[in-house]
DNA sequence: CTTGATCCTCACGTTGACGTGAGGTTTTAG
DNA sequence: CTAAAACCTCACGTCAACGTGAGGATCAAG
């Protein structure tokens, strides 16, 4: 597979998997005349990639725990790291839920201020 | 209240304030010398400021639903932004989620593969 | 053989929320 | 009165995950 299909299949830009490489994320075969080749798996794996990404983890992070999907072997290190990374992201849902929470809130009270059409007439016939 | 108890207050840096006062979205008094002086409710809004920062809302994204907080009318404009934030927020929180799952999983096989001490020795024991 | 699509390697540009001095004034504790 | 602490305004630095040309080679189709 090219870079173009392989940036196609996961839904991410090809300028993405050339920096993935940089990063050391993604290893490329390279065809004589020096172009990417990638294996089918590669849009799995960058999938995951993007996951990982959007799940706030940073290129390094993401470098410290992808071997073990190769290898299905974890160091102690590696192991941790998972696990200070899914606690982080815990922490992370229940900020977001508070923040959501706080917003259902204030959604509440203007959609009430909204009613106002009615509640203005209202209080507009009581004034007449 | 002055700045610096402010910004203790709230658990951020005073450069932080200047910012968000540079961003409109705290606004100070000016002592006579030019020192900024806070009401106590600094503290609240600034916090609140920080839950929509920790939530991923920008600084303009923020600087549209804060009047709410002061009028307690909001627009169409506004409540529509405030239900997009919300939104955004929900399906940040699916992605972490999955995240979260996937890394669980992940955990899971690390630390089957880490009683390895004992199915190792027992391995080892069968191969002798 | 040619042309348009796809690929390559530099290498600088972008964005947001601050960090970090520089250089100077004001406040406060003793 | 004096020194340290706190404050002020510029204004440049940072960091990560790419975006965006520049300038050129390669590939697939007709």
């Amino acid at each position: 597979m090219r870079i173009g299909k392989v940036a196609e299949g996961a839904g991410v830009s090809v300028r993405a998997l050339r920096y993935y490489e940089e990063q050391g994320l993604v290893i490329a075969d390279r065809s004589p005349s020096g172009h990417r080749q990638y294996p089918e798996s590669a849009v799995e794996r960058v999938k995951f990639i993007q996951l990982l990404y959007s799940a706030g983890l940073s290129s390094k992070a993401i470098l410290q725990v992808l071997p073990f999907l190769d290898t299905l072997v974890a160091t102690p290190r590696m192991t941790q790291r998972l696990k200070d990374e899914r606690d982080r992201i815990r922490t992370q849902i229940d900020d977001l839920t508070r923040a959501r929470d706080r917003l259902d809130e204030l959604i509440g009270l203007a959609t009430e201020s909204a009613i106002s059409p009615a509640t203005c007439s209202a209080s507009v016939d009581a004034a007449t």
